[in-house]
DNA sequence: CCGTTTAATAAAAGCCTGTTTATATATTAG
DNA sequence: CTAATATATAAACAGGCTTTTATTAAACGG
């Protein structure tokens, strides 16, 4: 018999897409590329992105949903930044998928 | 003068969109994880999905003109497989991208 | 309190995408 | 050459998403 990959779970394979469909904008990628290089509030990514106030927040929405980016609260401004950590963390877990040992 | 990180140009980041949309969908992952076990023929990843063969073929475009899967023709079949090299490679870049070295 | 600032959410509009169904193209068998 | 098989592409439909505009909520300053 030949050896055949254990199949993932339906919900292991929807979170991951769940996790690209984050990424899949380019405005997105902007915006973790711009808090890769410092923790920034809201206000101050939209004038450097040159984007408004809403669309910035729709964006950063499911980045925060997914841990993807940090929060902290500071009085009425909010500041984000990028948790490399958990991206490199479910980078890791795609690729494991991929080249997982077979049975 | 603070540091400041070198933003990427755009057509990079949009190439990097690009990729991760073509991974953004539940079924497009469930395809390359299949592939992941060996390569298959496009009739026979459609059965093993029970999903329609144009919708196979739909998927599998944009992961062929990406380079995230390689196509072997033989006769009248095609076969498809992972290229995991390319997709490690991506990956690299975008965690590259997001921790780049200060200037 | 009251007005101002910051961020998130809601509503509306226009656009784009995934899926199905139908068709075209290419290759093989007879 | 004709029929059959494998795959890709086209057309059409349905549903959802991004963006803008307007509003709400929360926190601060006077």
């Amino acid at each position: 018999m030949l050896k055949t990959q254990r199949q993932p779970p339906d919900a292991e394979l929807r979170e991951m897409a769940r996790y690209f469909y984050a990424l899949k904008d380019i405005l997105r990628l902007r915006i973790l590329v711009t808090l890769g290089d410092r923790e920034m509030t809201v206000t101050e990514l939209a004038q450097e992105l040159r984007i408004s106030q809403p669309l910035v927040s729709f964006h950063l929405r499911p980045l925060r949903v997914l841990g993807l980016v940090q929060v902290r609260r500071v009085g009425r401004e909010v500041f984000y930044s990028v948790n490399v950590a958990e991206i490199q963390r479910r980078q890791d877990e795609f690729m494991n998928l991929l080249t997982r040992a077979k049975i």
